[in-house]
DNA sequence: TCTGGGGTCCTAGGACCC
DNA sequence: TCTGGGGTCCTAGGACCC
């Protein structure tokens, strides 16, 4: 009997959930994200497999979407819809005799002792389906890590086990955009520094990787590419750490009063956020993007933590005039960043 | 690929202090 | 005045993830 770590990822979740209240759409490519206007701005939340063989995946603008397979279904999100459905698959996993840590609306991790993982991996798929008609893939790892690279390679509906046995066999190989926080700017670095794959990047220099990416960033991103991982499976809840709304217009906007009424708006949207959930914010940080993409964001601290309305939206409203600039505008957010509530003195 | 919205963590550089 | 070194805090931006 030894320890395992399974990830569980549903299949294709958005899009599954969505199939599932309209059945007639299954079979068709489903795309889900943005209003449902294939027209307008946004990207794929989720495309069901039969979309994603028209090379369509999550991120994809709409409009790409769109031309890449004009039959498709589009759909708006309907966030309630799916944090229900959620709610569902993590109640039927709390019923396992295992540690379980939610990651996300589709997808958890369990930590459990046992003497056939596979086994535990059917049966969480066959409860799973059984209770939300959902399908899952079952990731089993030593660690975190390779658990959760492990699902990815189980999908769809499959089950497989990625551990410090077969990790390189496995993982070696693959290019270093395979890896869990390697993404296409970090790998393509790496490549400019002569390692493409997972295999060179578990043997690089340690100073050479903390040269390129930093004192923590490089050393660690050698022990993903090894396949090490000690990140606890916690099933104790996580303190937000900050909240945040921002709001992408339909079309770029030249007023600035326009944008400047958008985010006091998200600031009380914020505000309140974070007034019902009984946190305060200790400073507020303002994000405009202009046209066509670049980003800035201004931070202002406040004076104490707050959860008053008038005083974020002041807050956020003294950010956006010291940012910004007379051009056109592409988004607006507001986040606040929230202290320690045992660091809280709220001021009433 | 004309690029959402919700987040987290890390880095580099400047301010400030002794 | 041509000017060290170390620590800490803050800010803006970057990268990543779902």
């Amino acid at each position: 009997v030894s320890r395992f770590i399974l990830h569980v990822d549903l299949d294709e979740f958005i899009a599954a959930v969505e199939v599932l209240r309209r059945p007639e759409l299954r079979g068709r490519p489903v795309v889900v994200g943005g209003t449902g206007d294939p027209t307008a701005r946004g990207v794929v939340a989720t495309a069901s497999y039969e979309a994603r063989r028209f090379g369509i995946g999550s991120g994809t603008p709409l409009r790409t979407a769109l031309r890449k397979c004009p039959d498709a279904v589009f759909l708006a999100l309907d966030r309630p819809a799916y944090e229900a459905a959620s709610k569902r698959v993590m109640e039927v996993l709390a019923g396992f005799a295992a540690e379980l840590e939610v990651a996300g609306w589709d997808e958890a991790f369990l930590a459990l002792r046992t003497a056939d993982p596979e086994a535990v991996a059917r049966s969480v798929q066959h409860s799973i389906r059984a209770h939300t008609s959902l399908g899952s893939s079952v990731g089993i790892g030593d660690n975190k890590l390779q658990a959760k690279l492990a699902s990815a390679l189980a999908k769809p509906a499959g089950i497989f086990r990625l551990s410090h046995t077969n990790w390189s066999d496995v993982m070696g190989k693959r290019t270093t955009d395979a890896l869990w926080g390697v993404g296409r700017k970090r790998s393509r670095r790496l490549a400019a520094l002569g390692i493409e794959t997972v295999a060179e990047l578990a043997a690089a220099d340690d100073s050479l990787l903390a040269h390129a990416f930093g004192p923590s960033t490089g050393p660690w991103l050698r022990t993903v590419a090894r396949g090490e991982d000690d990140t606890p499976v916690t099933s104790a809840a996580r303190r937000p750490r900050s909240v945040g709304k921002e709001k992408t217009f339909p079309e770029d906007i030249t007023q600035r009063a326009t944008a400047r009424d958008e985010v006091r708006r998200l600031a009380g949207e914020v505000a309140a956020e974070i007034a019902e959930q009984r946190l305060a914010s200790a400073r507020v940080v303002v994000k405009v993007r202009y046209a066509p993409f670049s980003t800035r964001t201004r931070a202002v601290a406040l004076r104490r933590c707050t959860v008053e309305q008038l005083e974020i939206e002041g807050a956020a409203l003294g950010a956006f005039d010291a940012l910004y600039e007379d051009r056109p505008v592409r988004l607006v957010g507001v986040r606040c960043e929230l202290k320690r509530l045992e660091d809280v003195s709220v001021i009433h």
